[in-house]
DNA sequence: GCCGTTTTCGGCCCGACTGTTTTCAGTCG
């Protein structure tokens, strides 16, 4: 996939044209990236099918753009491109994290002191050569340094499950601190966190307050918060800043008839927010983080459901908020209606102590029960993952009878859970299963996935995963593209002809809702869905507490737009156990 | 550079805050 390859380049060619003051160009080239990044299809397939014409067909792709991607597809570089990073050789993607330099301000640290990355940068901050130069100061040069010291320490984008708990309890103090209980009248996430993307750069936090001196009381309780490292900004309405776990903060304060309106305006995607404003312009209307106006007058504000309706168009879910097709569907009442939490009845990847986990099966479902769910799925690792203590086909069968004693424990006490009887094999290199035929078909459902030798073509890899849903005994395939967030890329596959596969099979994917994995991603669930493939959200869990990662995986999957119906998991477990058969 | 039921030319989302200024550019979200 070139995809995210020319995302990258066409966002740092919107750098560049930022550095050299060009106006409303990158825009435009940020533009494409976007909208080259959320495509579900391959850029070069869809080159490939229509030339320069079905490229422009693209929303945001025009005559030059079209051009620049055809000559990447041919000789795999853009000259414009490689122009500008000989003429400004620098280090954007290092640079542009150091907090207040932007492109003009990196352009000029190059022109000046031949500044190219963050060790040239620290060494002209140390030798005190920033604050004399233009546009610069003393507070400035102080502020790169510090800004460099975070970064060394901090990891730069975080996990949602790192942050959500957290930013969760920053609320909660919020709300309950005895000092400004009173002027806080309503308060929420907003940005990335609140569209429960998969990653989170800083927590955006949106409160409500009754007037100016309320505004100013809360700031200045936030301010005496323990956990603080540093203010990056402080203002009536705002203030943002470094916590000591390493993320930043940003509470923005506004009046109580303007929350929805704030709260749509801060929860973005920024490109929805851009589409969002311009319908309203269309409408004769102006949106901002005030409220909806005509002229002077606002006409809608205090909730978002009133601003989306005012627009013409039905209210759109936090997660959906991406601009990549929600405001078409909700100008026409066809938004999704999106998978809850409530609908999980059960999870059908859970590792127990047989394989190495933390927990006993009965705690497990112990647990389960104390969630609501009706079942659960035990499925140990199998004997080729020896790190894990993966089970043989003997030990499999001593474990299917622990179930089976469970299970009627479940029945003589009139209780409808019940334990089905999984396991998660492994797919070998050849796509060959670890574990016999004969006693996979015991089970009540199989899940295989890959867990080693990862580093194949993606003919091998497609042709791998393609040869395990073929065998009838593999119901599920875990964590299908094999990433680890911040730390390992998807395998190289064809996902479309996994899904081919999958649907011709009745082979059921995984949304793996472990924190790190989140995998399948949101455009391929997307995309399965389109396809009529089903999928489970699992929580992948080694002990019993990880259960809760269920629910990230419910973020994701909200996230790709899917529905109760495209889920199995939200199924009874009659119908579930039939479809396995 | 892209786009079009106001337009094939002339628009392009918008406000808070900082640090440098001495009225505003740059950054951020």
């Amino acid at each position: 996939m070139l995809n995210r390859e020319l995302a990258k380049i066409f966002r740092n060619m919107a750098f560049y044209l930022e550095m050299e003051g060009v106006s409303f160009k990158p825009q435009a080239y940020e533009k494409a990236a976007d909208v080259i990044e959320s495509l579900s299809q391959d850029i070069e397939n869809v080159y490939k099918s229509g030339g320069l014409k079905s490229l422009e067909e693209l929303s945001g792709i025009g005559k030059n753009i079209a051009a620049h991607i055809e000559e990447y597809i041919k000789t795999g570089k853009i000259k414009n491109y490689s122009d500008f990073k000989k003429k400004i050789p620098v280090d954007i993607d290092e640079l542009s994290q150091v907090e207040g330099l932007g492109p003009r301000k990196i352009k000029a640290l190059y022109s000046e002191l031949k500044i190219k990355n963050l060790i040239d940068l620290e060494k002209a901050a140390k030798l005190g050569k920033i604050r004399n130069l233009p546009q610069f100061g003393l507070k400035s040069e102080i502020n790169i340094l510090e800004s460099l010291e975070f970064l060394k320490k901090s990891r730069g984008r975080f996990l949602l499950a790192e942050i959500l708990p957290v930013a969760d309890k920053i609320i909660d103090n919020l709300k309950n601190l005895k000092e400004i209980r009173r002027d806080v009248l309503e308060i929420s996430f907003a940005g990335s966190l609140r569209r429960r993307k998969e990653t989170i750069g800083d927590a955006d936090i949106l409160i409500a307050a009754a007037n100016p001196a309320a505004s100013r009381k809360i700031i200045g309780s936030f301010l005496k918060f323990p956990g603080i490292a540093k203010i990056w900004g402080k203002g009536e309405t705002k203030i943002s800043a470094r916590m000591e776990d390493g993320f930043d903060i940003d509470i923005r304060i506004l009046a109580q008839e303007s929350f929805g309106a704030g709260l749509q305006y801060f929860t973005g995607s920024k490109e929805h927010n851009i589409v969002l404003r311009k319908a309203a312009i269309g409408k004769g209307l102006k949106l901002n983080e005030y409220g909806l106006f005509k002229g002077n007058k606002m006409i809608a504000g205090k909730t978002e459901k009133e601003i989306y309706q005012a627009l013409g168009m039905d209210y759109i879910e936090p997660e959906l908020r991406e601009n990549s097709g929600e405001i078409e569907a909700a100008l026409i009442g066809e938004l999704p209606k999106l998978i809850n939490n409530k609908d999980i009845l059960g999870d059908l990847h859970i590792h127990s102590n047989w394989n190495g986990g933390e927990n006993s099966i009965e705690e497990l479902a112990k647990e389960a029960m104390g969630m609501g769910y009706q079942y659960i799925g035990i499925s140990d690792h199998t004997k080729f993952l020896k790190i894990e203590n993966g089970l043989d086909e003997k030990q499999l069968e001593k474990r299917n009878k622990e179930i089976d004693r469970l299970n009627s424990g479940f029945k003589i006490q009139d209780s409808g859970f019940r334990i089905l009887r999984g396991c998660e094999a492994n797919i070998m290199p050849d796509g060959s299963i670890d574990i016999k035929d004969s006693v996979l078909k015991k089970l009540d459902y199989a899940i295989a996935g890959i867990h080693h030798q990862m580093k194949m073509n993606e003919n091998e890899v497609t042709e791998r995963i393609i040869k395990a849903m073929k065998n009838k005994n593999v119901d599920i395939i875990s964590h299908p593209t094999g990433r680890i967030l911040k730390a390992r890329e998807a395998y190289e596959i064809d996902f479309d002809k996994i899904l081919e596969a999958a649907k011709k099979t009745g082979t059921i994917l995984e949304i793996n809702a472990y924190p790190s994995r989140l995998d399948l991603n949101d455009i391929n669930i997307k995309k399965a869905k389109q396809m009529g493939v089903k999928m489970i959200i699992n929580s992948d869990a080694h002990e019993k507490s990880q259960m809760r990662f269920i629910e990230y995986g419910v973020f994701q999957a909200r996230r790709g737009w899917a529905e109760k119906k495209d889920i199995v998991n939200c199924w009874q477990i009659d119908k579930l156990k039939r479809f396995f058969k």
